[in-house]
DNA sequence: AGCTTAAGTCAGCTATGTTGACATTCCAAG
DNA sequence: CTTGGAATGTCAACATAGCTGACTTAAGCT
């Protein structure tokens, strides 16, 4: 348990550092999801719009199943949101070609339009953190987020992380 | 647009490493907050339950005012979620002293017997989250989440942090 | 041929957020 | 003392985004 951390304190430890940690996740995360939540209040999306859009432009081509376990949600959540997107030519949904049970997904130019302008307004927040905090501390941001995932999405993250999608 | 990475260590603000940090940012709230929803769900509550009950047990006597502006939602959607938790017991919420419009807000036995256990839940992950990550790299997530956060919201966390609630 | 899988759909439910309108209570300023 | 405004609470109506369950269609596999 008390493990080598060489004549550390383990005062990063305590309850009370541990609260802080979770407090700061709570508003942190509301920051991060703040700018593109402002851009799509208006237009007929939502955040789970940016999520779909957001995984998709990470890997084109991918299918249904693989977006449902990425992001964690039923079809029929899924589908409602992939409908509105298809519809309004955000999102092509080719059927697969090995084997054509699968719908591969992709952004159409308007898609990609619109990934482009959510996925600015968030790096642009992240950048001005990253900047401010500096490389070592957002080593630190990483390696506690990784840390933190459930061992499935981990692995999920991981695999998108290093390509091997 | 094309940020000189004039040849320095701003490998970490590429877009590349900002969108990992964004998928990071997304995989790990979901572990962050998967231990206190597997709990909550089958009881009659969910997240904004935990939220409330957690920033009342921070600081007890708090007003509903007070904690509309830290959860950030309207009072209408608080007050739903108020309502069940004083009708079950587990909120006391008393009249104001000083000025009687305000309604003190407290936990009852029942109420923080229930925030213990969600926040035991959360500390637990956190715990090994940091303790596999180190305290370096604690300090350096703190100090990202911190840059991250809405002025005003960062505000509040600092109040909250520095006990000067 | 028959089972499984991928995707999509319909119906209905829940949780959590939103506006808008309004009542009550109380403090404070004219 | 009255009035105006602030803090709180309530009701109604609605939107978003999740859920389960039941079902269809098409395609692939044994």
């Amino acid at each position: 348990m008390s493990d080598a951390h060489g004549g550390e304190s383990l005062l990063f430890l305590t309850d009370e550092q541990l609260r802080q940690g979770i407090e700061a996740m709570f508003f942190a995360y509301r920051g991060f999801t703040a700018d593109p939540d402002r851009i799509l209040e208006g237009m007929a999306y939502g955040r789970a719009h940016h999520r779909a859009v957001h995984f998709i432009a990470r890997a084109p081509g991918t299918t249904v199943n693989n977006l449902l376990a990425i992001l964690g949600v039923t079809k029929q959540s899924l589908n409602r949101v992939l409908r509105t997107l298809v519809e309004d030519g955000l999102v092509e949904s080719r059927v697969g070609t090995s084997d054509k049970r699968e719908r591969n997904l992709y952004l159409t130019e308007q898609g990609t339009a619109l990934e482009r302008k959510l996925s600015d307004a968030q790096r642009s927040r992240m950048r001005a953190a990253y900047r401010a905090a500096g490389p070592e501390a957002v080593a630190g941001f990483r390696t506690v987020l990784e840390a933190m995932m459930d061992g499935e999405m981990r692995r999920r993250y991981l695999r998108l992380r290093d390509g091997r999608s």
